[in-house]
DNA sequence: CTTGCTTAACTAATTATTTCGTTGTATATT
DNA sequence: AATATACAACGAAATAATTAGTTAAGCAAG
């Protein structure tokens, strides 16, 4: 999958957020100092290229959806990140990171328990 | 911490696994095709220009040194993308990508084990 | 219809990043 | 000493990314 630049991954972390947009709803969800109008409207429609979104016409306005959800970027983009700097290893990173924020074993149990909810939500359905 | 850019990160990289080396012996660790010498040189100099590696000066060639680890820059790294991402909860985090990679139960209480050991480790000394 | 407003498309301008040629100096070699 | 070699420093050129002005078309209000 193709990286986001910065400011494609703004434009995209509004859409995510809104779900779906045309481009003065994204410009809203801006901090000041917000940019212009047509910054996002160029961005927008590169991301459209890259195929990170899509649009529906109306007239002559467009609203943008997300393609690219922010699960499957994240999953890539983690998935580079594990790779350089983990030698691919999940296992590696969660416990460097765990160690890191001092995560307890008691902590990590949570972490499972919410696991175990998540597999038996699953189970019935399949 | 800043960030590194593409070609930033290739040296940092590089630096990280000889630990110390002259612009020589970086470009040596590139795939083929190895960018000119003059490429390298420049980006390491950027990269001292960002506090991200340092030199010795042997008269007139310098040996390069990292800086910031690569600890340093991974926890830098996947901290910005837990917030973005993760609305900056570790805990979703891993367990979302657990899920993904189909972690179960019993792998995860592997990690637990290595996260045990390494607390053991630990506490002797301290 | 005509004027004004909104919008996407296009494009120009700016800034950031990457790449590498050129230069000057130090050092080694003859 | 003269020439060759190796290197850092500098800076120019190329490329990528960002920002926003301009344009043209559609639509709304009078």
């Amino acid at each position: 999958m193709r990286e986001l630049t910065r400011a494609e991954e703004q434009v995209m972390q509004v859409l995510w957020k809104i779900k779906k947009g045309f481009v003065k709803d994204i410009l809203e969800h801006f901090d000041d100092p917000k940019p212009a109008y047509n910054t996002v409207s160029t961005i927008v429609r590169i991301l459209q290229d890259k195929g990170f979104v899509t649009h529906k016409a109306y007239g002559r306005t467009h609203e943008y959806y997300p393609l690219v959800t922010k699960s499957d970027y994240s999953k890539s983009h983690l998935k580079t990140f594990v790779n350089d700097y983990f030698s691919n290893s999940f296992e590696k990173m969660v416990s460097f990171f765990a160690k890191e924020k001092s995560i307890s074993v008691k902590e990590m149990e949570e972490i499972m328990k919410i696991m175990e909810n998540e597999v038996k939500k699953q189970k019935p359905l399949r």
